[in-house]
RNA sequence: GGCCCGUUGGUCAAGCGGUUAAGACACCACCCUUUCACGGUGGUAUCACGGGUUCGAAUCCCGUACGGGUCACCA
């Protein structure tokens, strides 16, 4: 590389920050930063129908949780501002002058209506729809009258004739387009503001941007993009079009898909952790050399190398992030944790925001007590449901272990052992289920599982002692004793 | 429909002319744990199809099928 490497996001702050768009945002960080390059931050806002309140800081802001920083952008400015393109109307202004100057492009007063006539025409008759050039040639009384008429005119631009663009992709090698493909397209709208294909090339350039990671979608704007930057006699950036992410139908991954949780902040609030999702976005359309799957974002850097980019588009396993996310859960500290779990235990109605110390030290032992099978936060409002409540239902398989013959024997004794105890600890409890062992002779799964079903109502959960301790004797006894009713009825 | 892109297990994927076709998730089995969870070991399962090229093709070429993207005064 040459120049210094620099390397943009551009969101659109028309809603909050999808995977998709947060994959985009990570390769090009990624790239950056591997190259030792600057990433910026550009917000393209030329779609004034669609912008919402607040797009941008929503963009920003997961962003940042991802644990994505940049060099320059409209939060702290830099020396290519200003970095919305609503505030650089301006600078597009002497291009688009210059442009009509040389003829290079024209006022067209086609209503949308007529092309939209002509468009259904084209398919009607088989043909590609493309803009058929119809005021290519206007004379200026032709253009005078249509002013008249109170038409207001957006600018296209010519499309060279029998010319071929070709780029040399940085996933998927060499790709061409035929110009005849491409009809004279608009630069400026009607209402006075670049399209986007026009305003990219422009700030692009502008901003000195060497290298652009998108998404597949933008392999057809790409010549459109490199007409601009010919027209000006620019050098046009390295391009690379990334992959889709698909659902699981194989489509690609919309908004309103209903089986995968779309935007960033939907993960940030089931408990997800920030380091987990960039590392697992970052393996979707991307793989190491290695078989180590693992990474921090230092190492990540370190190793992203763009020849690796995938060049077919995958779907996106939820299941995978669940399990992933488990394991950063798993090395996360007692804060982390805490911090992820808490606000849903609040949330369920369980303890209340101001507990006392008593119960939130309580609480934090039994959430501790999840942390190594916990896949996300919000997990733990059912994990630890028993907790919360005297009466427990046993299902289908608790039932089976409860038939067991020796059940009752083992309850009644272990029950015995228990109201003796003065210090409800894991220890001592684990102790009266030694003592319990010699008193009935058995072991195992005929000794453990029944005590478990029976104060847990669950065949599988934590280490056992020590949830009986934090469920606390008067609860337990409870159970035991309401259970060994049942069971003798 | 035109143009562009893609196709290795259920999913993510390695592989870039010669491999017993890695690894991960999920699933199953076993081991560890006096239970559970964690962990460990192993297993099931993949080169879309048809032609070439080659001593040899998942890898190269051409077709077909399938999937996707795009053809906006959206970005």
């Amino acid at each position: 590389m040459n120049k210094d490497v620099r390397v943009r996001y551009a969101p659109s702050p028309t809603g909050d920050l999808h995977i998709g768009n947060a994959r985009t945002a990570l390769f090009n960080y990624l790239y950056a930063r591997h190259f030792n390059g600057k990433f910026i931050i550009r917000t393209e806002d030329t779609d004034i129908n669609r912008n919402v309140e607040g797009g941008e800081e929503s963009q920003l802001t997961f962003l940042k949780w991802l644990g994505l920083d940049w060099d320059e952008g409209p939060d702290i400015g830099g020396e290519y501002g200003p970095y919305r393109q609503m505030e650089r109307l301006d600078s597009y202004q002497k291009y688009i002058d210059e442009l009509l100057e040389r003829d290079l492009a024209y006022e067209c007063f086609m209503s949308a209506e007529e092309l939209e006539a002509e468009r259904e025409a084209q398919i009607a008759a088989g043909k590609a729809p493309k803009y058929s050039g119809a005021h290519s040639n206007l004379t200026e009384e032709e253009r005078e009258a249509f002013r008249k008429e109170g038409r207001e005119p957006s600018i296209r631009i010519r499309v060279p004739k029998n010319k071929t663009y070709t780029f040399n992709d940085i996933v998927r090698k060499e790709i061409s387009f035929e110009s005849s493909d491409i009809g004279d397209w608009v630069i400026v709208k009607k209402d006075g503001i670049p399209t986007y294909n026009f305003a990219v090339a422009i700030d692009d350039h502008l901003m000195e941007i060497t290298d652009i990671l998108r998404g597949e979608e933008h392999i057809s704007n790409t010549p459109r993009q490199m007409m601009v930057y010919e027209a000006f006699g620019w050098e046009a950036p390295r391009f690379g079009h990334m992959t889709l992410i698909l659902n699981e139908e194989r489509k690609k991954l919309s908004k309103r898909d209903q089986h995968v949780m779309q935007f960033i902040e939907q993960y940030k609030n089931q408990g997800y952790l920030p380091e987990a999702l960039f590392n697992f976005i970052t393996l979707l359309g991307w793989s190491p050399t290695g078989e180590e799957e693992l990474f921090d974002q230092a190492t990540l850097i370190e190793i992203f190398d763009p020849e690796r980019l995938s060049t077919s588009a995958a779907v996106f396993d939820q299941n995978k992030l669940k399990w992933m996310n488990g394991e950063y859960i798993t090395k996360a500290s007692k804060e982390t944790l805490i911090a992820i779990t808490m606000p849903h235990l609040i949330a369920s109605g369980v303890v209340s925001a101001d507990m006392d110390e008593n119960e939130r030290a309580w609480l934090e032992e039994v959430i501790q007590l999840y942390q190594a099978q916990l896949d996300y936060g919000a997990e733990i409002v059912e994990l630890t449901e028993l907790f919360f409540k005297t009466e427990i239902e046993y299902d289908e398989a608790a039932q089976a272990v409860l038939n067991e013959e020796q059940v009752v024997e083992v309850l009644q004794v272990f029950t015995d052992n228990l109201i003796h105890l003065d210090e409800f600890t894991a220890d001592a409890i684990k102790a009266q289920i030694k003592a319990t062992q010699k008193e009935t002779k058995h072991r195992g799964k005929k000794l453990f599982m029944p005590i478990r079903v029976a104060t847990t109502g669950q065949t599988s959960g934590p280490e056992l002692p020590k949830a009986i301790e934090l469920i606390g004797k008067e609860v337990i006894l409870k159970r035991l004793d309401t259970l060994l009713a049942e069971l003798e009825a």
